[in-house]
DNA sequence: GGCAGTTTAAAACGGATGTTTTAATTCTGC
DNA sequence: GCAGAATTAAAACATCCGTTTTAAACTGCC
């Protein structure tokens, strides 16, 4: 019933660094809600720094073995061909949503991780390339190869934008509050919402980029 | 060099502020940048708090006032007839992303702003909701009007996805290097891009929500 | 039992933080 | 020119931070 030390300080660290962010987290906190002492954080980890390593890693590894397993499941289906890309978005978000449903930590995490992004410290900067190098060059090839007609420069765009589709839906409850009363805690709801929203926006007719500045865009259809 | 103390503790604070976050940025950093003294953000605002509440509101007023204008334009040209979803994206996330183009501290103050919506410190939740709570219901109202069709939590969602792009879109320039090369220098490229996706992800066939639950591994917990 | 190695406990360290205090300086109206 | 207010300057304040140190308690093994 109760695991140890170093657990306890790994999970206490998930929830408190989600709530109050990187900096606003502090050791004594941490030692607190995990019932253990000061000075263990720096005996199991070495620093505060190699704690919150420790916090990332221990999920986004795994996640993004998913996200590969998953890939591969559906290229060895596709035998060769060109996936279609609602079969990429859900093996990349799907799994990430999914894994933003499990109340057994997995919630907390990635809730966590979206918020990271945009708060980017760099030595988490440093270890978050390198945990996604893999994953996102196996994505960026099967999208480019189930997408010929776009521009990769567009693709890498909508990606980025999808990301943080991802971010908001998991991580900005909060954000999503200041819109007025909302039920959040249907995971599979949640789950078809973005997928329809990511697919469409994936999809979206290709916009004009221009060389030449758009003066003053006023609402003219620009594609 | 030549403006006020006031106005250099704003601008130096706004340029930390993104750079370091809330808890990262000191106010020994800020008044160093600014060449006032440390006293005199206490001075002239009382508080660490209350000068991170006027680098806000400085800008965030003025910005949701544009928003609130352009919609008004828009809705008087309709003449009461609904407005078309791509007016009223327009008018919400147009502005803000015309106002992350401009060099003139408008860049830096969007990504402050969109860094800050998955990282809520308690104090900064509470003005954000009260600065916002006109333009919201504004919209809200319009898109309502426009949407017809759409459940209006199914919109409430979308609008948050779109939130999250136009985040990321603008702030999350360090999360978009993690794909590769790519040049994020050109706002009007920027601006048709993201219209698209947003307009395509809004306009996506509506998800079946209700009794179709995902069948796949959960989860599983870390060790 | 006793002894190594591992883990926890408690206290202290140097440094940095936001804030306050006190004094000097600059500005303003007459 | 000068009193009085507004602003800036410099130092000190208490508090908290991450880390280190020292000692005690526990663990498995002979």
């Amino acid at each position: 019933m109760e695991p140890d030390t170093r657990s306890r300080i790994l999970d206490a660290a998930e929830n408190l660094l989600v709530q109050h962010g990187l900096d606003g987290t502090t050791l004594r906190m941490i030692t607190t809600e995990a019932k253990a002492n000061l000075a263990a954080v720096n005996y199991h980890f070495g620093s505060k720094e190699a704690l919150i390593e420790a916090v990332f890693r221990r999920r986004l590894t795994w996640l993004n073995e998913q996200r590969i397993a998953a890939l591969d499941a559906f290229e060895v289906e596709a035998r060769g061909a060109p996936l279609k890309p609602r079969q990429i978005v859900e093996a990349f978000f799907g799994v990430a949503i999914r894994m933003a449903a499990d109340r057994n930590g997995g919630q907390t995490f990635m809730r966590l991780l979206g918020r990271t992004y945009t708060e980017p410290t760099d030595f988490v900067r440093t270890f978050l390339a390198e945990e996604y190098a893999e994953v996102i060059a196996r994505f960026k090839a099967a999208f480019f190869k189930a997408l010929p007609d776009v521009p990769q420069e567009e693709f890498l765009w909508r990606f980025h934008f999808m990301m943080g589709a991802l971010s908001y839906a998991i991580s900005g409850a909060d954000a999503l509050r200041l819109l007025g009363p909302i039920d959040d805690t249907d995971p599979d709801a949640l789950y078809v919402r973005l997928m329809s929203f990511l697919i469409g926006g994936l999809r979206a007719p290709l916009p004009e980029i221009q060389s030449k500045p758009v003066k003053k865009p006023r609402a003219k259809r620009a594609a």
